[in-house]
DNA sequence: TAATTTTCTTAAACTATCTTATGGTTCTGT
DNA sequence: ACAGAACCATAAGATAGTTTAAGAAAATTA
């Protein structure tokens, strides 16, 4: 695989820690790297999540199918951010998630296997991960307090203020699956908005 | 303290890994008892959180109080588990969260500079947080989905699922204000509910 | 145990959000 | 560059949830 996708995983990692040498070996072994075309998918209901990916470049969309067909999204994944779906790939439990790219893009993947065998060989590697997950969750409680607190018009707001280069490159069918409306509704709060 | 108590954290800790007898030893020393009645707080708006907090015994609850002054509950915690703002912990900043004793309570503390005693000087308690974390964030995606894609009626039956304990133990305003509904509107659906 | 506070229910009017439908616009793959 | 698909806006009628108010039941405190 190219070496500077690669680099572009260690720097995103030096940031958080200095990277120990046999840790950067032990990554450049098992990394895959993968690309995407628009709607292709690196995991689907019913699968077992196999690995932990990270975001070269691109937009993925995890999301849900609920039992009358529609999609729910839960979360966008875009350039040096991680995805995956910690209950499928921990508890060997097919998921009940979908992750499917939005636009063409690039990833680089990490085996279970490779993941825990990183967590054994680098306890540098494994505090990373239990930050990172930290972060997530910080993100997600954000998003609750959102839905049981705010109306749809101030998550939207939220939601543009938050990722601006995001709401620019997705569409607002997608926005509005996230914020938890119909696009229609969404269509009217967007005029509010401008307005 | 009571040594019972430290023990039942040990036997919770043991149930995810074998601890080592140096980081037992650390904890009796560091782990602090702290006794609460019922609407004492252990962190208040704008305050530094510098604890992570385990609950031996008792309910608490986790909420944000919005402009209009109504108040919002993130998360209840019950016996062996865990509590803390990881925001406010981990960055420093005064949190916009309030963890306040539902029923009269028994926590244990580790104060922020021994926790992070603790992670250096155990990988093994670092690894566990990351699982406990992990575990922490499975759940809040998992509200987050319920509350893009599910009715107040279906995040009604879904806690009372979950936590069959806690709903007994729980006065339905805190109910109503975890799943984002009125305590009026939860009254009706928990009339359709039993009907 | 009595007094006080909190909780739960009901109902009516109101607001936010959804559904369905229609038509024009913009993307996308070939 | 074209054809098909996906996207976006608008509007009217339906449903889900809120607000306000008031009274009864239950829990808490003195």
């Amino acid at each position: 695989m190219s070496s500077s996708r690669l680099q572009q995983l260690l720097n995103y990692f030096e940031d958080y820690w200095a990277v120990e040498e046999s840790t950067v070996k032990l990554l450049g072994t098992c990394v895959l790297e993968r690309k995407l075309k628009r709607k292709e998918s690196i995991l689907g209901e019913g699968q077992l999540c196999n690995h932990l990916t990270f975001v070269v470049q691109g937009i993925l969309k995890t999301f849900h199918t609920d039992k009358n067909g529609n999609q729910h999204n839960l979360q966008f994944t875009s350039e040096n951010k991680w995805v995956t779906d910690f209950g499928s790939l921990y508890n060997n439990k097919p998921t009940e998630l979908c992750i499917t790219a939005l636009e063409p893009s690039i990833v680089l993947q990490i085996k279970k296997e490779d993941l825990f065998n990183l967590y054994d060989n680098s306890p540098m590697f494994d505090r990373n991960m239990r930050i990172i997950t930290e972060n997530a969750f910080i993100e997600q409680q954000e998003r609750v307090l959102q839905h049981i607190s705010a109306t749809a018009y101030e998550r939207y707001l939220y939601f543009l203020n938050k990722y601006p280069n995001l709401s620019n490159r997705i569409s607002n069918i997608q926005i509005a699956s996230y914020i938890g409306v119909t696009p229609e509704f969404l269509s009217t709060i967007r005029k509010k908005a401008t307005a």
